[in-house]
RNA sequence: GGUCCUGUGGCCGAGUGGCUAGGCAGAGCUCUGCAAAAGCUUCUACAGCGGUUCGAAUCCGCUCGGGACCUCCA
């Protein structure tokens, strides 16, 4: 039983073979720092982390390069070709740095906040514009980048024309043919610099305002749209790596011109598996800048906006998010969120009661059926994941065996139903999807103990109070901690938990 | 216009031709001093029309609807 992956490359479900095994090279597009990100980055981010704590799982080393993109790609509306980052630095008054570094620590607040693990190397443009630049003159050195007017191009006509001999046409990744595309009637900025429209920038000459800016052979200016990855990816994974992974709408172009141009480079496709997440939608429609309907993440975090009734915890985003398969849309809602916050603080009860059961089972399990049938529940997480990952089958299974949980919980199903074997195999299982593969953690992680101890006294007050038939002192203290979002439950055999919302 | 994806019950979402996905919400019951939680039971489905097949949500065709990319975009 081995993994098996969806290659948008061949579109379809192929197995998983690392180049170097154990060794695992992945590339995954990271943020633009000139804004705050929003729940439809939050997506990728949280697949790829998924995947990287999955491989590691698996046993493989994995070297997981997330870029960082800080040195502004421009932005072609209009007549005005602009760096996006220098042209919002003057509107706030900060130095374009600052602003970079600005957004670059919210974006790795909220990675933190989601438990993504931090990737192996972290690498920015800025500080990559050497490695950019000497990229750029193999290209033109090749015979397949011009110079125009201070600016650098790639000529996709010739790369196309020479590659599809090798069965390597340009529009290979996203399923496109050249010919098709040239009708596009879009006004471009310097659309005369280029030979022809499908061609795409290297290195974009600065104008006089442009704040960041670098010298190059070329003049000063700064790198194009898409070299900074085909040059991070090559410096830290080799010419050839394993996995390429980003959003879906990354495919075309970006995708594609990183793969022209390293191809070019290096003589050969970058990335062997290419792994693409679906979008997040609202209504149907995709959430992105381009339709003026996102929600950033700081405002799912407090609960400050318009289509929202209350703050989600990053958990319970990072759960709804896999509650679905990463290749199909994800239709977001206030009230998809409001059930996903029930449902995980469900199954975390459930797992947490579980995960401290250390004399459950019993040496010949009393209910064969129920142990071969909860076994195989939890066998099934290894089938799902290396069926292409598929999480949300995994939480299915995951929410049938807490209802088995539950149920011995309550003593409607004896301890002795499972075998000692089964339970501790179940606990390692969801102990290992749940908190090593899926990266979900207590919401109440931060309790430094205190609130524990103090919840407890509580809890012996009002244990004595109910001896007593006390109910006003009981009642009183139950409801006074509803309101602090405290929630005590009396358990059936006379214990009491409880539960922080 | 070109390329491609998609249409599952009130909502979100899995679904490899034959087996109840799952979650949330609704209804009933059990438990409880009362609650809450939990458990059990239960009601809502496969856009429409044809076709292939012993059998289709699943394959094929058409119709209608939705979406993505083609331009910065996760």
């Amino acid at each position: 039983m081995s993994l098996k992956v969806y290659n948008s490359l061949t579109r379809e479900k192929v197995p998983f073979t690392p180049i170097n095994a154990p060794y695992v090279g992945m590339y995954v597009c990271g943020p633009t720092v000139s804004g705050e990100s929003h729940l439809g980055h939050a997506r990728p981010f949280i697949t790829f982390d998924v995947v990287f704590r999955y491989l590691t799982h698996l046993g493989y080393k994995v070297r997981y390069v997330r870029n960082i993109t800080d040195a502004g790609h421009f932005e072609e509306e209009g007549r005005e070709a602009e760096d996006k980052i220098s042209s919002k630095a003057v509107l706030e008054k900060l130095e374009p740095m600052e602003l970079v570094q600005k957004y670059t620590n919210l974006y790795h607040w909220a990675m933190d906040r989601f438990n993504n693990l931090r990737p192996s190397i972290e690498p920015t443009a800025t500080g990559h514009i050497v490695e950019q630049i000497e990229m750029i003159k193999k290209i033109i050195t090749d015979g397949y980048a011009y110079e125009a007017n201070g600016s650098v191009y790639f000529d996709v006509e010739k790369y196309n024309t020479d590659f599809s001999q090798k069965g390597q046409p340009y529009g290979i990744l996203s399923g496109r043919v050249l010919e098709d595309q040239i009708d596009s009637t879009r006004e471009l900025d310097n659309q005369e610099e280029k030979r022809n429209k499908s061609d795409f920038a290297l290195w974009k000459k600065a104008p006089p305002e442009h704040i960041m800016r670098w010298q190059s052979p070329w003049g000063e200016g700064f790198p194009g749209w898409h070299i900074e990855c085909s040059a991070m990816s090559t410096k830290y994974l080799g010419e050839e790596f394993d996995i390429h992974g980003g959003g879906m709408d990354l495919q075309f172009p970006h995708h594609e011109c990183e793969i022209a141009q390293s191809t070019v480079c290096n003589h050969k496709m970058p990335a062997r598996y290419w792994l693409h997440n679906n979008m997040i939608t609202i209504n149907g429609k995709k959430m992105g800048k381009s339709y003026n309907n996102v929600i950033k993440l700081s405002e799912l975090f407090t609960g400050t906006h318009p289509m929202l009734t209350q703050a989600y915890h990053p958990m319970t985003i990072r759960f709804f998010i896999l509650q679905s398969h990463y290749r199909g849309t994800l239709d977001f809602s206030n009230e998809a969120l409001q059930a996903s916050e029930k449902a995980l603080k469900r199954l975390w009860e459930a797992y947490q009661w579980f995960s401290k059961q250390e004399a459950l089972g019993a040496d010949v399990a009393g209910n064969a059926d129920l142990d071969n049938k909860t076994r195989q529940l939890a066998e099934e997480f290894d089938v799902f994941m290396n069926d292409d990952l598929n999480t949300a089958k995994v939480l299915a299974n995951m929410f049938e065996l807490s209802s088995v949980i539950n149920s011995i919980k309550d003593k409607h199903i004896p301890a002795n139903a499972l075998g000692r074997e089964t339970v501790a195999y179940i606990q390692k299982q969801m102990h290992a999807y749940l908190e090593e593969i899926f990266g979900l953690q207590s919401e109440q992680a931060a309790d430094n103990g205190k609130l524990e101890g103090v919840l407890q006294l509580l809890i012996d007050i009002r244990k004595e109070a109910k001896g007593r038939k006390d109910f006003m002192t009981s009642d009183k203290i139950r409801n006074e901690l509803a309101t602090l979002g405290i929630q005590l439950k009396d358990e059936k055999d006379g214990g009491m938990s409880y539960s922080i919302n």
